[in-house]
DNA sequence: CGCCGTTATGTACGCTCGTACACATGGGAT
DNA sequence: ATCCCATGTGTACGAGCGTACATAACGGCG
């Protein structure tokens, strides 16, 4: 019986989720499957999880904080002087290119949330965490035009199984934009 | 044992199958809730579809030919003397006015064919019907972003549940196409 | 050192699911 | 009229699920 008082357990079941969600989709998400893919007992899981809504909920929300990171660490979309479309083309194409499984998490249980009200909330963080760092930039209309595209860009390429263009990207995006002053 | 030999019993499980989907969403999508919908025994949906998958391409493609019925009805899509824009905000406007169950089917069944390859191909067919039209109209680029940008704002008014904005729609879309000559 | 609440573990229960399969039935070909 | 096969029906099985719960180990605290 080793590996009693074992901390960071509850971290490492969110990551052991994150992948099973990665592998065998959001269906596959069981407290069984996460508990062997984080080579737990199945008691363990259910006990820091009362429910699967708490896991995927956990889950979601450190993939958007993932998701945060990578926003941050791009200053440019707050810097007034940058090309708007080519900051958020280049910001898609690192968010794709990088964790799959993290991208397909993210669409997956954005549209889990469309029957499950626990995960609303959760799943509207995303948007609205990048619409406030945009609002800086243009206005409001333009906003949620510039992440209705990126939805749906981002869906064309995981269902597609095209590869990201980036150029694409930039141009489209660019459209969206109204001229500047 | 009534109705013996029931002719149509095939279509009547599909429809079932769609308001199912419609309201406990695809995850309560099995045998025996749809055969309790149709008011047939369990024996028969899997005589007729014999795994689950077939049955959801089915719906899905039911579900398809709905909305091709629809962008069919709006003649203006392919008149080149009407506003593309409007055209597409009044189209999307009909159909999310419209059947909100096969609205939502179609979105679910959109990310399910993420994980099941049997129902990717009749995922896309929605967007290639679509692009099909739009072909004679503008560019191939301009097309992938109307759609794209279609697709993106279908997902906000299911997930954050407002009410569709069709002159917003209008005028995002706008933006996107090119000016004319 | 001993106590106690938090954390961890294993098992068991009741349920639903997909699927298989043996049997009934009826209509169309002969 | 008879036969045959596509169609329809009911039941049973094994697997996997969420959840509950009794019990064990641990570590901080007096």
């Amino acid at each position: 019986m080793p590996r009693r008082h074992d901390p960071g357990r509850r971290q490492r079941i969110i990551d052991a989720a994150i992948r099973v969600v990665g592998e065998k989709g959001l269906a596959g998400l069981t407290h069984r499957t996460v508990a062997a893919e984080a080579d737990v007992p199945l008691g363990s899981t259910t006990y820091h999880f009362a429910t699967l809504d708490e896991l995927m909920v956990a889950a979601l929300r450190q993939s958007n904080e993932s998701f945060a990171k990578v926003t941050a660490a791009h200053g440019g979309l707050t810097d007034p002087d940058t090309d708007l479309a080519a900051e958020l083309a280049a910001l898609l194409g690192e968010w794709l290119s990088g964790e799959r499984a993290g991208v397909e998490l993210e669409y997956e249980l954005y549209l889990a949330a469309l029957r499950r009200p626990a995960l609303r909330p959760v799943a509207a963080e995303w948007a609205d965490d990048l619409a406030e760092r945009l609002a800086h930039r243009t206005d409001p209309v333009t906003v949620r035009a510039l992440i209705a595209l990126l939805d749906g860009i981002c869906l064309q390429v995981l269902l597609t199984g095209t590869s990201y263009d980036e150029a694409y990207a930039r141009e489209v995006l660019s459209r969206v934009i109204p001229a500047g002053p």
